[in-house]
RNA sequence: CGCGGGGUGGAGCAGUCCGGUAGCUCGUUGGGCUCAUAACCCAAAGGUCGCAGGUUCAAAUCCUGUCCCCGCAACCA
């Protein structure tokens, strides 16, 4: 349909992590792209893969007594296998440390040093040397200089790095995403608005480079000294990949798919190298992609995922969903109630198994049944031929053509939640029909056997064509869909990333009569709201109970079956490690009296205590500030761990920690039965 | 004054750029139908579009102010 190959990439994930609904999603909706744009008979060149690098790749390794490169191949595995598994359709997969890659690195760098810019410089600025990381002047200043995490002083130190003259555009950077029309648009236009704030505020150079690393990386070439930072080599992934004799005519991308949190490098570090590439000679086909579409974060049940809550959608869990809704139905709940407008979505099992049910089950699933099945029977399994006027068809003529434009307008513009009802729409309206055409009725009558023909006619080419519409979403059902109305061959020649030719196959009448139909089994089996949600609570209960226990025996299959470490070995022990004694006693516990208390500014958890501990009085912060006010707490006792080495902690230094319990990530605070001296030990 | 997003019938959302009968899905109520997966179709109830001002013939939409929620950043010693 269109000359120009369709390029879509996704971010490329960081190797230690494991894969989750975040990938998952990304990568769908990708998928559902990449479909959509093959369905119409586009060439696409769909990329995903893997960032490597990090200095921490290097860390796991070792602590896992292997090497670097052995490390991130076993876990690349990991999202290679996953996405192949869900049958997300890359075309390629890259990995930041295979060579392709690696050579195109150093070749844009130096292509880079060699126009200037790309440049050695010198970076000075406050070093923690505890934490062997470089501290912001504002941050540094805010505290006071000294190591937050030790309390010692920061130091000024200053090393060599190599620059990419980001300052320098600035201004070009500011046109092009201040034109509307493009060639390079960030989407939405709020994400766009909030880059162009941040640029307004100036621009400064940023170092690339880091010394000091291990053989893990891309050297800076002419300086082995130092390595290309992680992230300037995973940007130019998008463009390594492409950059060989028969794939530069994929550039620049139709889109980068990623989420909010890396907004930043792709819409302004990254079309900054690309300018920059772009004035080497040989590098005019080098243009800037043209769009970056950011979706946000899906969040569970109200509150933001994450480890410590327990709450986070991991594969597992993925992986017990498919089941009840098969990844059909978890692909459309995803794919058309995402966050990929600005703000977050919740998942929830209740909305899944409502969006499910409604949507799927009692519209299309439903809609095809009674069709197959009224055709099977009245016309013995044979699509009828259109024999007669009907006179409803003044209305439902036309359905057909105007859903699909909808819906090529809205896919057009990534709204997914958008195509997506332009296909139920017009299954909605082939239940509308059947309503007010009454078949049923009509077959009662041999007279109106004509007529009747039409109407089954009618109804399944309609389903054919909302199963286009439906094939980037549900690519299996489709299918089933398809092959139930005698028009498999649709679904054949979209296989194995085949090409469509929607043009073509969205005509009215493209169903030839006589096509045979089977109402085989049903394509998407309601699912008891009450039930399941009964289930699926009892199920998480006892699967919370059991996952304790059972952790050490995923842990020791999982080694066996070559699959990431769940977490990182240093994690906290459970209950089942045990300590001696001497262990707990030297933490010193004490009582308190809290003597005054007032809030920490700008800060939303932290309250400032002055406690008397004994004889003396210590300031200590304490992270309760969303559950207690300060007023609360003067005079109350509570139990602190008076021995621990002091911190500053938004600027204030705290010199012990009081104890609390924390239920529903509530802080509550501990304290003795009947008041006691303060300072009394407590064992 | 750190940055950003959001507040629209019981729930989840669209509409806001480019003012002009407030729309969709779910839920509720009543009716219809029986081909179908207790499904489908029709109808109804239910909203002062966070609040207060302003501009206008007309504001969910534009302007000003204000309250609340949620992210990010910072922070859980």
């Amino acid at each position: 349909m269109s000359s120009k190959p369709v390029y879509i990439t996704t971010p490329i994930y960081y190797v230690n992590d494991r894969p989750h609904i975040g990938h998952v999603y990304t990568n769908l909706v990708a998928d559902v792209l990449a479909r959509f744009y093959r369905l119409r008979g586009d060439e696409v060149f769909y990329l995903t893969g893997t960032d490597e690098h990090a200095a921490k790749v290097v860390d796991s390794a070792a602590e896992h007594g292997v090497s670097a490169q052995e490390w991130a191949d076993r876990n690349a595995a990991a999202f290679r296998e996953t996405f192949e598994r869900l049958q997300l359709t890359h075309d390629d997969f890259i990995r930041t440390s295979e060579a392709r890659h690696k050579d195109a690195v150093t070749r844009y760098v130096s292509q880079l040093i060699a126009s200037g810019d790309v440049y050695l410089g010198e970076y000075e600025g406050w070093y923690d040397a505890g934490q062997e990381e470089y501290v912001p002047e504002t941050k540094a200043k805010e505290l006071d200089f000294k190591s937050p995490i030790n309390g010692k002083p920061l130091v000024r130190k200053a090393e060599k790095n190599y620059f990419f003259r980001l300052s320098r555009y600035q201004d070009e950077l500011l046109e092009l995403l201040e034109s509307e029309e493009g060639p390079f648009k960030v989407l939405p236009g709020a994400r766009r608005n909030e880059v162009v704030a941040r640029i307004k505020d100036g621009l400064l150079d940023v170092p690339m480079s880091r010394t000091g690393a291990e053989d893990w990386g891309v050297k800076v070439p002419g300086d082995e000294e130092h390595t290309v930072y992680v992230w300037i080599d995973a940007l130019f992934n998008y463009l390594s990949a492409v950059d060989t004799d028969d794939r530069r005519r994929y550039w620049p991308a139709a889109v980068h798919l990623l989420a909010k949190d890396i907004l930043w490098f792709h819409a302004v570090i990254w079309p900054a190298l690309l300018l920059a590439l772009s004035r080497r000679p040989g590098n005019e086909w080098i243009g800037l992609p043209e769009t970056i579409y950011v979706h946000s974060f899906w969040i569970r049940d109200g509150q933001k995922m994450s480890k410590s809550l327990g709450n986070f959608i991991d594969l597992e869990v993925l992986d017990g969903y498919l089941e009840t809704f098969g990844w059909d139905g978890l692909r459309w709940f995803l794919a058309t109630n995402g966050p990929l407008s600005t703000t977050d979505s919740d998942f929830t099992e209740a909305n899944l198994v409502e969006i499910y049910n409604a949507d799927l089950a009692n519209t299309v699933g439903n809609c095809f049944s009674r069709v197959a099945h009224m055709t099977e029977r009245y016309f013995d399994g044979q699509v009828p031929a259109r024999d007669a006027k009907v006179e409803a068809d003044q209305e439902y003529d036309g359905a057909a053509a105007h859903a699909v434009s909808s819906y090529l307008r809205r896919m057009e513009r990534f709204d997914l939640a958008g195509a997506g009802a332009s296909a139920l729409e017009l299954v909605r309206a082939v239940d509308g029909y059947i309503d007010k055409t009454r078949p049923f009725q009509l077959a009662k009558d041999p007279e109106a056997r004509p007529q009747l023909a039409t109407i089954l006619y009618n109804c399944a080419e309609a389903l054919r064509i909302a199963g286009l519409m439906l094939w980037p979403f549900l690519p299996q059902k489709a299918e089933q869909l398809w092959r139930g109305l005698g028009c498999g061959h649709l679904a054949d020649q979209l296989a194995n990333n085949g090409r469509g030719d929607l043009a073509s196959w969205r005509q009215w009448g493209e169903l030839p009569a006589g096509s045979p139909v089977s109402k085989g089994e049903g394509l998407f089996p309601r699912v008891d709201k009450k039930k399941y949600l009964a289930r699926a609570e009892a199920a998480s209960t006892s699967a919370a109970a059991s996952k304790e226990a059972n952790s050490k025996e995923a842990k020791a299959k999982q080694k066996g079956s070559g699959a990431a470490p769940k977490k990182k070995a240093k994690k906290e022990p459970g209950w089942a490690e045990q300590i001696d004694i001497q262990q707990f006693f030297e933490t010193r516990l004490a009582v308190a009296t809290v003597k005054a208390a007032e809030a920490v500014p700008k800060s939303s958890k932290l309250l400032k205590l002055r406690v008397e501990v004994g004889e003396e009085e210590r300031t200590i912060l304490a992270g309760i500030a969303k559950a207690y006010s300060p007023e609360d707490l003067v005079g109350r006792q509570v139990v602190v761990v008076a021995n621990l080495a002091p911190a500053k902690l938004m600027g204030i230094e705290s010199q012990g920690m009081v104890l609390a319990a924390t239920a529903d990530g509530n802080p509550v605070l501990l304290r003795p039965d009947t008041e006691v001296p303060s300072g009394t030990r407590v064992s």
